[in-house]
DNA sequence: AAATCTTACGGGTGACGTAACGATC
DNA sequence: GATCGTTACGTCACCCGTAAGATTT
């Protein structure tokens, strides 16, 4: 599992189904609908009832939403938190080069 | 960004080096190598203070660590959720199909 | 028929491994 | 010179796109 599939599952539960969230995450249908398919193989189970007009989250899928939602969320924190990080320290570093503190 | 890169990252942080870290990933030195360089480079920075004797994890690394642990942590609790949800189900059927509840 | 998801098939990027190099103790 | 990380290079998996098929309204 890798962060693609959440945000592909994302997309799709938020947007109700394939074509929509493919069209937001600038893919197509089948390439997304494969990465679902990978998703819920290793997960053990279907995350969506397709439906021809509308797909619907399972039970199992509702709640994967929550968890994926928080992984995805805490995922861009990580990197905020990293790239804040690294900027204080190239600031400290170049102070230190020129004049300290 | 992707959790592999996250998980490569950890374990080079809590291997103290490369080397090591890529033993336990049951992957090569120069891979991982290039994993977190492209990592770095993503967040804008090094992560690591390279010794050739021990690999230290920079201020923003060691801030990022924590975060990285985090995201490792809750990817895994999402598939958990998943997979019970999904036996929940699974079990729900089964004795919806033969004799309800 | 129109819209949707899936299956089938090719192509290109990139993750990976092997080999060679550089650097430090 | 032994150990570590990096650079160079080739290969193969897999992510993605195009095309065709199945299904429902």
């Amino acid at each position: 599992m890798e962060l693609r599939h959440l945000r592909y599952f994302v997309a799709v539960a938020e947007e109700g189904g394939f074509s929509r969230a493919a069209r937001r995450l600038h893919i197509v249908q089948p390439t997304l609908s494969m990465q679902i398919r990978d998703l819920e193989n290793e997960l053990g189970g279907p995350l969506f009832d397709r439906g021809t007009r509308r797909t619907r989250l399972t039970p199992a899928g509702r709640a994967f939403l929550n968890e994926a939602r928080q992984v995805l969320g805490q995922a861009d924190r990580a990197q905020n938190v990293a790239r804040m990080a690294l900027r204080g320290e190239a600031g400290s570093v170049r102070i230190g080069l020129g004049r300290v503190r």
